[in-house]
DNA sequence: CGGATATACTCACTCAGTGAGTATATCGGA
DNA sequence: TCCGATATACTCACTGAGTGAGTATATCCG
């Protein structure tokens, strides 16, 4: 979901927090964002550097994050980011909220939001996955039950509640099955 | 993909196929399109009125439909749009295509264009459904080779990678059981 | 007869995403 | 040595997805 009132929602999932995540762990300018996302998230996100650019202006102009102009010797300035406290708390309360169990939202908002978890305490990432696991169980059989009152006739409709469905049930696995990963990395290797 | 030079393709799907169809169907005016559209494919697309209408003001800024205002004594006038030869030949073009296979544009691309081929000739569909397949298998290989190549470092991209399979994986089962649900309506019952 | 619901469309907005362009620096190879 | 590829760092103008509220009339039901 996108910072704002405004609330897309559907089959949408905001890159904004990705960036606020990033600039919570340490201040940086926009290439160096792109750069940290595409090494660390790049199977997640595949955001270009001038879309980048332009959520940080929208950030800066919602005050979640302020930006200070850094004039260099040789290579152009740039302008270095850092949260300010109100964005520190907007992300704060991102980390804490549970994902729409959907797949887009799922395999980008959730996972980032693991990523971030998992670096400030992997206990709080296998946490996640727990309480992702449980709100993913109650929506399929959400589905469930409107697959029943759906009417026959309408074939592709049945079809696409059925994707949905499969679709779920391989989320739910996948959940499983990093339940297992983060919990044993956790005693195996204390630090990613 | 939407209809223009401009290809935003990574994660977006264009309603606008969908709008092309019913008018390929019969012609129409938007709340009716609207109608339509929830009824038939309304676990697959939700759009809004607001939505439509603009998709139908951008076909027709496009020439790929053709709108005549309609009085009506009582009620508001319409606007009964019908597919201009320009139109027709592009959703025609975009049938027989085939679409990305990813969870998100399977889900609502792909049926989309089911519904419509089907409507047309149940034969076509079960075709569709036969390239998908193939479509899906090979995506499949390709990600699974990319998943070795990963750094074993970055856990997070590992899991993204895995979920897109596992969803991948889903999808393909998915189309093999409407290979059947198909090919068997089409013995059965001759038409939708 | 009065309020919910159906018909039919408009407008102003935010956000996602593309693609091309600007300007400078550095480094490796013919 | 210099020339082009690559890296640093950011800008701009654009299309399109999606929301949400508003307008105006008609009809139906209790």
């Amino acid at each position: 979901m996108s910072i704002s009132e405004y609330s897309p929602s559907i089959g949408s999932v905001s890159p904004e927090y990705a960036l606020l995540g990033f600039l919570s762990l340490d201040s940086a300018h926009g290439y160096e964002l792109h750069q940290k996302l595409t090494a660390e998230l790049g199977q997640v996100w595949h955001l270009s550097q001038s879309q980048i650019y332009s959520i940080l202006n929208r950030l800066e102009r919602k005050g979640l994050i302020q930006g200070t102009l850094q004039e260099q010797k040789k290579l152009p300035p740039k302008r270095l980011y850092k949260l300010t406290t109100a964005g520190q708390e907007r992300f704060d309360d991102w980390l804490g909220s549970s994902s729409r169990p959907s797949a887009r939202v799922i395999r980008i908002e959730f996972i980032t939001r693991l990523f971030f978890a998992y670096s400030r305490d992997p206990d709080m990432a296998v946490q996640l996955v727990e309480e992702q696991i449980a709100d993913t169980q109650a929506r399929l059989q959400q589905l469930e039950d409107i697959q029943f009152t759906q009417p026959t006739g309408k074939i592709f409709n049945q079809m696409g509640l059925d994707l949905r469905i499969r679709q779920l049930n391989s989320i739910l696995d996948w959940l499983i099955s990093c339940r297992e990963t983060l919990a044993n990395s956790q005693k195996g290797a204390p630090t990613a």
